[in-house]
DNA sequence: GAAGCTCTTGACACCGGTTTCCACTCCCTT
DNA sequence: AAGGGAGTGGAAACCGGTGTCAAGAGCTTC
């Protein structure tokens, strides 16, 4: 049993197969093919399922694959299919735990599968903004990419991925394109709740602060909210609507402004939840008690919906569970089915923070 | 000027430029060496910045990458190179502010090194935890990986990487491995900051919730506090002393645990920010006012420190300072000089949570 | 003027997969 | 029994780079 030279494959097996064992080499396809007796095209032919393979030939091949612990190289793999298994998130929502749940969200989707998800943060406002993120897409061949928003309303930037043929899935709060390349939150929805909760408590008298105005879904929550409203018959002022920019601070600047107004709001809505936190302190300050004299709701329930007193009701977005529709419809394995549109509805978390506004 | 099948390159070379130049394709280093008159090797020691070039070859090459902006096929690379350009950020940390920051943080020290970013988050917990960190690393063939904590605090995910020969940074709040493999947070100084600031306001009877006991930081946190009153002669009751769990409901059950106790802390120094929010609020249900009743103080200064009231005096981590550094290390590109190990160390940060006792 | 050296350069195999092309089985017709 | 089609597996080229190794150019040295 020496190491000779001749091509007799048994004789040379066995110095292979101690390679492998003591693992200083990983399985490669043509280890497999020769440990199960076949080319390496057959094995090619059972990892991409191809039809034409006897069962009981695909059957003895993913023993062996299994025995072994195969899996094939991604870039060798990706080289050969021009393009790799990597999916991107392009985003530059400035929410980390947005950031992350979404994250999480897309890993749900991708598990299993093979893919690896890249981050990649950017700003739209950047002169090169559009070069970097062909760049990206270009240089690392990746299989697709995730927009959530604000980046996903950009048609800069759809126009770039249909151009260059990147598959893509773009998350916002309306349809912004063709059914196949969208996730859609309806945040309009979720206003709508609001509204519906806030007149249902018998407020007529609401404030509302807006979002930043590059989001759509800042105009979609507004819109929604106002929507309910004028359903209930009840009018929201213009002059109680003011602009916030989803920032604690902007929340507290904002929610002052509101309290100052004659006569006072009885109910104040913001964008979200680091907005509504703002307000909370500014009726502090203005010595009101929430939410006895003021209710105080948010968008979002995020973290901070409940780490403020009171907690917050608002509205809940299931941004994990977009996440992982989008990565789904992203890859759209085998047997994909699109995942339930209903589970991306937003919708009313009543905590302490909104009651009825007191009898005059 | 007809598209014939003979090996004359000039005669075909038009046909190629017109491919490259309408952009129906990449350019490929063959390009490159075929525009440039040299081989393929040649372009490829330009780009490994081999000094085995003459620099007037070189520059003529350079001249050529340039004009038709040629980047190497990371996977090509990468399937010659047996590893990849993908550095892992493995992590369990459940702060979608540090994640996200230390992400923001790998991003800035891996900007135009070619490397891109591949988050996984894991379960320290599963069965199968090492073979997943495994199979990840050795499947993508990563360049390295960062390791925040608490995964940064496993040994035998150190074991694993040294084993496999992986390239690692591991993030922690004391120095866990040779200096080569750590980026120290120091944890133990900032907690020692806030010690002495308290017992500088003129606190001696302080209460502390430390952290969930899996993470490094807690203990250093809880150490270096009580180092600092040891050494200005004040003791730290171990009665005053509660475990949370780093979370807001866990602050506000052991803020309500302390302020039970007879005689009350004069201030509570929470592991962090989001257990220092609950005990705001246990403080604000126990009818007491913060500063003036009691001092809150956190540790972190996540954006929740600013988004409560009052806002909470703490401890700043820079996060993504620490990132930064991680990768720049991780890389260690030519020209790499360790980061300033002073822009790791936490400070003190004062708000208006807190203040001198009241006077008995 | 030939040997010896360094500096540059390119031919060729290879990384680990996939695709193309072809030959060889089967199995079923006629 | 010959003919045909579908199913199956092998050889070789290819994806876009890098490693190895040897050869050619130019310079010194004796």
């Amino acid at each position: 049993m020496t190491s000779s030279k001749t091509p007799n494959k048994s004789a040379d097996e066995s110095d292979v197969n101690a390679a492998l064992e003591s693992g200083r080499r990983r399985a490669t396809i043509n280890d497999i093919a020769r440990l199960a007796g076949v080319s390496k095209k057959t094995v090619s032919r059972v990892i991409n399922q191809s039809p034409f393979v006897r069962e009981e030939t695909r059957q003895r091949i993913e023993a062996v694959i299994a025995e072994w612990g195969y899996a094939p190289d991604p870039q060798a793999r990706g080289l050969a299919f021009r393009r790799s298994f990597l999916i991107g998130m392009i985003y530059d929502n400035p929410n980390p735990q947005y950031v992350v749940n979404m994250q999480l969200g897309l890993l749900d989707g991708m598990r299993g599968s093979g893919f690896e998800l890249v981050v990649h943060p950017c700003d739209r406002s950047s002169p090169t903004f559009l070069q970097d993120v062909r760049m990206f897409i270009e240089r690392q061949k990746l299989f697709g990419v995730i927009l959530p928003p604000s980046v996903s309303e950009d048609e800069r930037v759809a126009d770039l991925l249909r151009d260059i043929g990147c598959e893509y899935i773009r998350i916002a709060s309306v349809p912004l394109d063709e059914e196949e390349h969208m996730i859609v939150g309806h945040d309009r929805l979720g206003a709508q709740a609001m509204g519906e909760h806030l007149v249902g408590l018998g407020h007529e008298r609401i404030g509302f602060i807006t979002g930043l105005p590059s989001f759509r879904s800042s105009h979609e929550r507004r819109g929604g909210f106002e929507d309910a409203l004028t359903k209930a018959g009840v009018k929201l002022d213009p002059d109680y609507v003011v602009q916030g920019a989803y920032t604690f601070e902007s929340g507290l600047a904002c929610g002052e402004a509101l309290l100052a107004k004659t006569p006072r709001p009885t109910a104040i809505f913001a964008g979200n939840d680091e907005m509504a936190a703002g307000v909370l302190q500014a009726a502090r300050r203005a010595g009101l008690t929430v939410p006895e004299d003021l209710t105080v709701v948010g968008f979002d329930d995020f973290q901070i919906a409940q780490a403020v007193w009171p907690p917050l009701t608002t509205i809940h977005i299931p941004t994990r569970e977009v996440g992982r529709m989008a990565a789904e419809k992203l890859i759209a394995r085998e047997g994909y089915e699109p995942g339930d549109p209903a589970k991306t509805i937003p919708y009313l978390v009543t905590r302490e923070s909104s009651a009825a506004p007191k009898k005059v």
